[in-house]
DNA sequence: TTTGTAATTAAGAATCATTCCAGTTTACAA
DNA sequence: TTGTAAACTGGAATGATTCTTAATTACAAA
């Protein structure tokens, strides 16, 4: 995964830096965790001495923009961000913030939408809130 | 729609101000729009001579937290709401910020969610980002 | 109708994730 | 080795939303 966001980066013509290296790394050990901003700028710079935040929001920014990362936005919440570009849903815990994937794969034609709604979808966002397991009893 | 809205706060023991009847009056008018906090406030500002920002926020986030209204959550964006609890898929605009109500019922059995992954949903967020007519030319 | 009180409103200060800015440094192609 | 566009930095700025504290009010019960 790590060998194919880089592979990802030449592609684009993105250059690899120490920090955007740190900044992958913790992508990809920490995708499970859908670690955000701060998450990822604490453990990025135990692994280089200098970094800056504003280069770990550029940076991430820079990512999804070219779809080598998802962001998810949230409101209340810092935003997240995740590796697995596949189609999924994202189960939000409101209790504890833990995000899981639920590979059920939504299955509506983006052409269709396309066609009847005269609209071009660039990116999808599928998530179901609510309580997870160890929250569920408060 | 402005009744059962009433009706529904009537039911929840939650009292009927001035405020809270413009600001249910601009969300039912300009539903279509699925409007920010920034507009309710200006357009119920209108109806009523006294009216506070704040209140609106709070009124919104009481409302939302009963399930009256639903509001939509952005990061990049102000906040949006609708009265429409209907679940359906909202096209968002990234071009004008424009909200459009997509109405594919997606058929994922919550219960079905709720015992294969343990997890409780109570609030649903399906939305596909993207470009409208408009926008799609630059 | 009057009253009591819990709910609501108000105004501004505070918050905080994210972006912006302007200057410095660096990756990497040539 | 060098030139340059891209990347990095840290601090200031932004802006939507929440918090705080005090004043006001809707409405149920007397």
């Amino acid at each position: 995964m790590k060998t194919s966001i880089i592979k990802k980066m030449r592609e684009k013509g993105l250059k690899l830096t120490p920090q955007r290296l740190a900044i992958i790394e913790v992508l990809v050990d920490k995708t499970h965790l859908h670690p955000g901003a701060s998450l990822i700028y604490r453990e990025a710079m135990k692994k280089v001495g200098s970094l800056s935040l504003s280069t770990v929001y550029s940076t991430l920014n820079e990512f999804s923009r070219h779809g080598i990362i998802k962001m998810l936005e949230f409101d209340k919440m810092e935003n997240r961000y995740e590796g697995n570009i596949m189609e999924h849903i994202n189960l939000v815990c409101k209790g504890c913030n833990k995000i899981m994937d639920y590979k059920v794969p939504v299955s509506i034609d983006l052409k269709e939408v396309a066609k009847k709604a005269r609209f071009w979808v660039t990116d999808t966002r599928l998530e179901y809130h609510g309580y997870c397991q160890e929250c569920k009893g408060k």
